[in-house]
DNA sequence: CCAATTCGCAACAAGTTGTAGCGATACCGT
DNA sequence: ACGGTATCGCTACAACTTGTTGCGAATTGG
């Protein structure tokens, strides 16, 4: 009722060295035999894993992804640049954003974009907890529109990351921290 | 001296079949066999003038793009969520959340990539001239970010739409254009 | 000892981008 | 009129992808 176990050290031999091609070729640059053979196994022990190479990634990202800090630096504004430097990071890193072909092949994948969407509201979450500190400590009042928060922080970098030259400038992430941090202590967002 | 003329009407329809093909079935599901076929022409014809798949795709989105309109609403804020509508129009086509695969194969061409910089670069010139238009107007003062203006406005619109899970709300377009109308009003950057 | 399951391996299917080659066709300058 | 020249229509090929199928060998539980 039992057959060969799994190799247990399969499964994260296949999913670190996922992981290094990810981050060192980006997401398009990344095969499946290239995975198999660096791991010292076959394409067929992949597929018998993961069923397509975005719902491996998924999974790598979700293993890997090192987590988001939560600075806690006693001011809302403090914790915001910190946010924006950590994001920063991440997005000037070359293979980062070559995950735009990831959140592509993404769209034809309903399990793996949950996973996916799950990762993304998982590390939203510091930023949220920062948020509700600001409110606790009178810094702020509630804030409606919490759930764009993120993307407000984001969206910028990545933005000019993928559109623009070089890579992200101190100057950029001083002026999307500004422009969060201005709309969280408005009174209210209409006037 | 001078072979057979190029059949000028070829490149046209070249051009408008992958524009059309592009739009309805997004950038990755687009095949250059197909583009050929519906235009009544070869694989070959489609190689004989655009060396790759990104470059068609960068000539297309420079030729058929619509252009951005410039509202001049005779305000800063209006002006600001005019574009936001915009950007959101085009970013809620599910064929342009598919542009995240044309963006990472723009990478590994440098040709391509200016192209298409110079596209952005001409499609963010109403924000920046109602921008100047605030200022003279004595709306708010100089603004020294203004290059960054434009990854702040849509920056955050594509995030979500990349991320998140529906269309755009316009509660969403209300924060964006509350958010970098606060940060241009302000005093300066820096408190 | 037997059934079940994985493993190692080879081969295949279908699709993509991009290249090569060749006769036929159409144009330009002389 | 004619020769050079470049495009056109077409076929074929190369190299690569993702994903599937099949089968003997290995390894475990019952």
């Amino acid at each position: 009722m039992a057959g060969r176990p799994r190799d247990p050290d399969l499964e994260q031999r296949l999913l670190a060295t996922a992981w290094s091609l990810l981050t060192s070729n980006g997401y398009d640059a990344l095969t499946l035999t290239q995975v198999a053979a660096q791991a010292g196994a076959h394409r067929t022990d992949v597929y018998r894993r993961w069923r397509s190479k975005v719902r491996l990634v998924a999974d790598v990202l979700d293993t890997y992804l090192p987590p988001v800090p939560d600075p806690d630096t006693g001011t809302l504004h403090g914790d915001l640049r910190a946010f924006a430097q950590d994001l920063a990071g991440a997005w000037n890193e070359p293979w980062n954003d070559g995950l735009v072909g990831f959140l592509a092949d993404l769209r034809g994948d309903g399990e793996a974009g949950r996973t996916f969407r799950a990762l993304v509201s998982r590390r939203s979450q510091p930023l949220v907890d920062a948020i509700a500190r600001a409110v606790r400590r009178g810094e702020i009042a509630e804030v409606p529109e919490l759930p764009f928060v993120g993307n407000l922080l984001e969206g910028p970098l990545m933005h000019r990351r993928m559109f623009g030259g070089g890579p992200l400038t101190p100057e950029e992430l001083d002026v999307v921290t500004w422009s969060v941090h201005r709309l969280l202590t408005g009174t209210s967002v209409k006037p």
